[in-house]
DNA sequence: AATGCATTTCATTTTTTCTTGAAATGAATG
DNA sequence: CATTCATTTCAAGAAAAAATGAAATGCATT
C-alpha cells in the first residue's frame, strides 16, 4: 500500500522531485543571483543547470522547477544574454539545449559593467552639474556644500580606480 | 497677477521646493542605495541631508521630500543603524535634528559585512554539504559534478580572499 | 506550402516590496 | 502628573517586480 502510494506519486511527478544536490545549488545560485537583482527563477534555472551534468531542454527546466513557459523562456534568454547559459546543438534532437557556462566571474563582471560603471559616469556627470551650481549659494553654505561635493568627488573616483583592479582580479 | 500667483504657490508650498542641486544629490543617492537594494525614500533621505548645511529635523525631512511620518521615521532609523546618519542635539530645539555622516564607505562595508558575508560563509556550507552527498552519484555523473563543486569552492574562496582587501581600500 | 513542435512575447494575475497614516508609545514641559 | 509635541509601530493600501499562460512567431520536417 504504501509502496505503491509512493510509486503514483513518482508517476504523477513524473520522477522529476530535485535531488537533494539540485536544491542546495539552486538556492545557492538564488541567494547569489538575488544579490545582483536577478529574479528568483533566473536564479533557479542558472542553479539546475550549474549541477546538470547534461545539457537540459526547456521543458525540462519547466517540468523539474515548476516554473511556467514565460518564465523559463524569459530566464534563458537573460541568461544567455549575460553569457551565463549556452545552447548547445544535440544531434538528432530538434529542441535546443543548455548548458551552464562555468565561469562565474562573468556575474560580477556583468554587474560591473552594467550597474556600477554607468552609474558611476553619471555621478560624475551630476557632480558637474553641481559645482555649476554652486556659485549660486550664499558664501558660508557654498564652502560647506563644496566640501560635500567634493567628498563625493573623492568617492567616485576611488571607486572607479579599484573597478579595473577587481575585474582584473575576477579574470584572472 | 502672476507675480501674486507665484507668491501663492511659495505660500501654499511654504518654500518648500527642492533645490536643483537638492534633486542631484537626492537622485545620486537614490541610483546608488538602490544598488545595496535600499528603498528610494531612504536614498532621497540621505541624499537631501547631504547636501543640507545644517541639520534637520524629521518633519522638515517629510515636508521637503514629500513623504509619509512612516517613510520619515523608518528611514531615518535605518540610515542610523547603518551609520550613516547621526541624530544631533540642538539647543532649545525639542524635537530630533538629523545630519548625513560623511563617510561614505559606510554604504559599502555594511553591505560586504551583512549581505555578502554572510551569503559566502552559507555557500561555504553549502558546498560541505553538497560535497557530502556525492557518494551517492554514479560513477559518471560525480566525476562531472564533483568538478563543477570544487569550482564553485574556488570561487567563493577567491571571493573570500577579496573582500579584506576592498575593506582595506575602501577604509583608507 | 502545410503541419507540428519549440520558443518568444506580452497582457493579465500574483507576489513582493514600499509607503501611508492612524494609533500607541515615549519624552519633555509647564 | 497632565498636557503637548515627537517618534515609533504596524495594519492596510499602493506601487513595483515577477510569474503565468494564451496567442503569435519562427523554423524544421514532411
Amino acid at each position: 500500500m504504501i509502496d505503491s502510494a509512493t510509486i503514483e506519486e513518482q508517476r504523477a511527478s513524473k520522477n522529476n522531485e530535485l535531488s537533494e544536490l539540485e536544491v542546495e545549488a539552486i538556492e545557492m545560485f538564488i541567494n547569489f543571483l538575488k544579490l545582483i537583482g536577478l529574479p528568483k527563477s533566473v536564479g533557479e534555472i542558472y542553479g539546475l543547470l550549474f549541477v546538470s551534468p547534461r545539457p537540459l531542454a526547456m521543458d525540462t527546466i519547466m517540468e523539474r522547477l515548476d516554473i511556467s513557459l514565460g518564465a523559463a523562456s524569459q530566464g534563458l534568454k537573460l541568461l544567455r544574454n549575460l553569457g551565463a547559459v549556452k545552447a548547445v546543438y544535440s544531434p538528432g534532437e530538434r529542441r535546443d539545449h543548455f548548458v551552464a557556462d562555468l565561469e562565474l566571474s562573468k556575474f560580477a563582471t556583468v554587474f560591473i559593467k552594467e550597474e556600477l560603471k554607468p552609474r558611476m559616469e553619471r555621478g560624475l556627470e551630476r557632480i558637474k552639474r553641481m559645482e555649476e551650481i554652486l556659485p549660486t549659494l550664499s558664501p558660508a553654505d557654498r564652502k560647506v556644500t563644496a566640501a560635500r561635493i567634493e567628498r563625493l568627488r573623492h568617492w567616485l573616483d576611488k571607486g572607479q580606480k579599484m573597478l579595473p583592479w577587481i575585474m582584473k582580479f575576477l579574470l584572472r
